[in-house]
RNA sequence: GCCAAUGUAGCUCAGCCUGGCUAGAGCAUCUGCCUUGUAAGCAGAAGGGCGGGGGUCCAAAUCCCCCCAUUGGCUCCA
């Protein structure tokens, strides 16, 4: 939309004649306004209504500066050479007409010609134009994030006895960890000039990488990468329909012009990516949160069904996160994210359930392979919430049983009262979260969810927000760096047996031996690990060295000595040593190290002499 | 989104400041040879509009401008 403002003294208009078909049914008399803001206005291609609206919100703005409070809207085509239909043109221009209520505002016919006297004033701020874009509003901003900045946090930490310190004059001596995500998040310092070890872990290992012809933040998975991927998806789902979820599956995007989405929309704080598709104007899900409660909404449901566990493994959210914040797996525009929605009746009800879904995510987050020195507690609450109910938040800081960092917010901002958190810090003093759970009082309203109550009355249910993980890339990423971290503190960087993409390798001294290799990979092969064969004529030494660059936890080396007797002689990255076990023996070793979690087979070829290698 | 740095063969990187032979190396790949015992056996070959697009110049990987991507900082992070 472009706009040329001028501050008249006064404006006389004459409609001549009809310039088009749809012109406007008036009565063609002269007009003459004075003491006017005339807005000469071109509507263009792709304008809406959010640009009719910014279009006025900047229009009164400038009157407000000027003192003028009399407007003319007055269409005027000659201002751009990409019009709109008139039919749009006409519509936004009525919609600018009625939307702002203290001004005194008139519009000149559409779709006439007209002829016209004015006398424009000779200050200023008299000649003003202005274009205003659709294009802006792609990444449409919710009220939550812009009115965030002005939230005020009160930081502390909070040990395990369930005394709060301030987070000013804790002893951080025995906690680093907590230490950098105090200061990651109260004060925002960050002390890196480094990039990330776990992007070149993702590449070297050949799990993930970006793709340029994508958006930022949008990764490839190979073979690798996908296998991980698909089992921690598994084991998380595993765990969360174990505890009693329902898994569902909505859609990726929806139309934003919903009336609960809207208002939803605005107590998120995140930049959402939009799609215009006939009209409509949808937006991608930036979590499984609307797609659920939608659902919910249709559920006939009675107190006694309470809790009803929602579950979705979102593959995928996203967010239009700003570009300077993507790093690696870390942060993406487009992530895998497992989302348990608990719908509850009560307060009472909502903290029993709490504590359950804090059980599960610390039972996952552990059987994921990172450990209470990963990963750092943070909780968050409301002023009011944390008076009420003081134990249960001591409670979960015991159960932690280290300090944890807490922020309190006076008022209610967003639309939970409780969250808590747990950030891994890696190696650089980055924070990331992975677990969270949050109670939402103010969402059961908004989407009309009820359920049936003791007394017969309908009820909105208090609902609760859990991740057990954390986004599954994320978890990655943690894995990676906590590897790294490793291997610069002298250990050996490891992934867990159960996420190794190959767990045994098998390695012919001579070709001779290949045939019996084979036969032994099946063997191991069908007790469910995954085993593959260096077939490729290569030294012993140069196998052994790409086996251990691959992170291959169990390497056979089959010769003449294996071929007659019993045993195996078996590599053990973990130790270093080589070791004499039998095949059970192996195999009993694995199965106890991955007990409990997913199993899938080699994505990939068997025989490495056949594999494409992937060099990023 | 803003500021800065980086972008050369599949990968890791020289070369750029000070413009000029046919743009180099190691690893990987291919072809041979070797027939291997717990972290790299030997030799040869092939492989590159130097991130993309403009410009300056007799001449641009090299100098200038714009764009893209990555990384760092800022901002932001349910």
């Amino acid at each position: 939309m472009r706009i040329l403002q001028l501050h008249c003294d006064y404006i006389e208009f004459t409609p001549v004649k009809r310039e088009i078909k749809s012109a406007e049914e008036i009565d063609p008399q002269s007009k003459r306004f004075e003491e006017v803001l005339v807005a000469f206005i071109a509507v263009e291609e792709g304008d809406n209504s959010d640009v009719a609206k910014k279009a006025m919100v900047e229009i009164s703005d400038s009157m407000k500066k000027i003192g003028c409070n009399k407007l003319l809207l007055y269409p005027y085509a000659h201002l751009s050479s990409k019009l709109a239909s008139p039919s749009t043109a006409l519509l936004l221009l009525k919609e600018m007409e009625t939307q702002v209520k203290n001004l005194e505002i008139y519009r000149a016919p559409f779709g006439w010609t007209k002829s016209y006297k004015i006398q424009v004033k000779g200050h200023p701020l008299a000649e003003n134009s202005k274009t205003i874009t659709a294009s802006e509003d792609k990444e449409s901003t919710s009220d939550a994030l812009k009115a965030e900045s002005k939230i005020q946090s009160f930081w502390h930490i909070m040990t395990p006895d369930g005394k709060m310190h301030d987070v000013g004059k804790f002893d951080f001596s025995r906690h680093d960890n907590l230490e950098v995500l105090a200061k990651y998040e109260s004060v925002k310092q960050r002390s890196v000039n480094e990039s990330p070890p776990h992007v070149k872990l993702m590449k070297k290992l050949a799990i993930a990488d970006y793709e340029p012809a994508s958006d930022a933040g949008n990764m490839r998975f190979f073979p690798n990468g996908r296998l991980m991927k698909s089992l921690i998806e598994r084991y998380v789902t595993d765990k969360v329909m174990e505890y009693g979820g329902l898994e569902v599956e909505t859609p990726i995007m929806y139309d934003s012009h919903h009336p609960s989405m809207e208002s939803y929309f605005n107590r998120f704080p995140a930049r959402q990516y939009s799609i215009n598709s006939e009209g409509k104007q949808l937006f991608l899900r930036f979590a499984a949160c609307f797609g659920q409660f939608l659902m919910a909404k249709d559920f006939q449901m009675s107190y006694k069904n309470l809790p009803v566990k929602l579950y979705e493994l979102t593959r995928y959210s996203f967010r239009r996160e700003q570009s300077g914040e993507l790093v690696g797996l870390r942060r993406l525009r487009a992530f895998t994210m497992p989302d348990c929605h608990a719908f509850c009746k009560d307060m009472t009800q909502a903290k029993e359930e709490f504590r359950k879904r804090f059980d599960l995510s610390t039972e996952v987050i552990n059987g994921l392979g990172l450990d209470e020195s990963d990963y750092e507690m943070a909780i968050r609450f409301t002023e009011d919430f944390y008076n009420e109910n003081k134990s249960l938040i001591e409670e979960l800081v015991k159960n932690i049983g280290k300090p944890v960092l807490v922020e309190m917010w006076k008022e209610r901002f967003f639309y939970f009262v409780l969250k808590w958190e747990f950030n891994y810090v890696d190696g650089l003093g980055k924070a990331s979260a992975l677990s969270t759970d949050q109670i939402d009082v103010e969402n059961g309203e908004r989407y009309n969810i009820e359920f049936i109550d003791e007394n017969n009355k309908p009820q909105n249910p208090i609902i609760l927000h859990n991740s057990p993980s954390g986004a599954i890339e994320r978890v990655i990423y943690a894995l990676l760096e906590k590897a790294a971290k490793d291997q610069t503190e002298g250990r050996k960087p490891m992934l867990p047996l159960w996420l190794s993409p190959t767990q045994v390798r098998v390695i012919p001294v001579k070709p001779e031996f290949l045939e019996y290799c084979n036969t032994l990979t099946d063997e191991i092969s069908r007790s469910d690990v995954r085993a593959d064969v260096d077939d490729r004529n290569e030294s012993v030494g140069k196998s052994i060295r790409d086996a251990e660059t691959e992170w291959i936890r169990y390497i056979i080396v089959i010769g003449e000595k294996e071929v007659s007797a019993n045993t195996l002689s078996i590599r053990d990255r973990k130790t270093g040593s080589v070791r004499n076990l039998t095949i059970d023996e192996l195999v009993k070793e694995i199965k106890e190290e991955t007990k409990d979690k997913p199993f899938m087979r080699l994505n990939t070829n068997r025989s490495l002499s056949t594999r494409p290698q992937i060099m990023v």
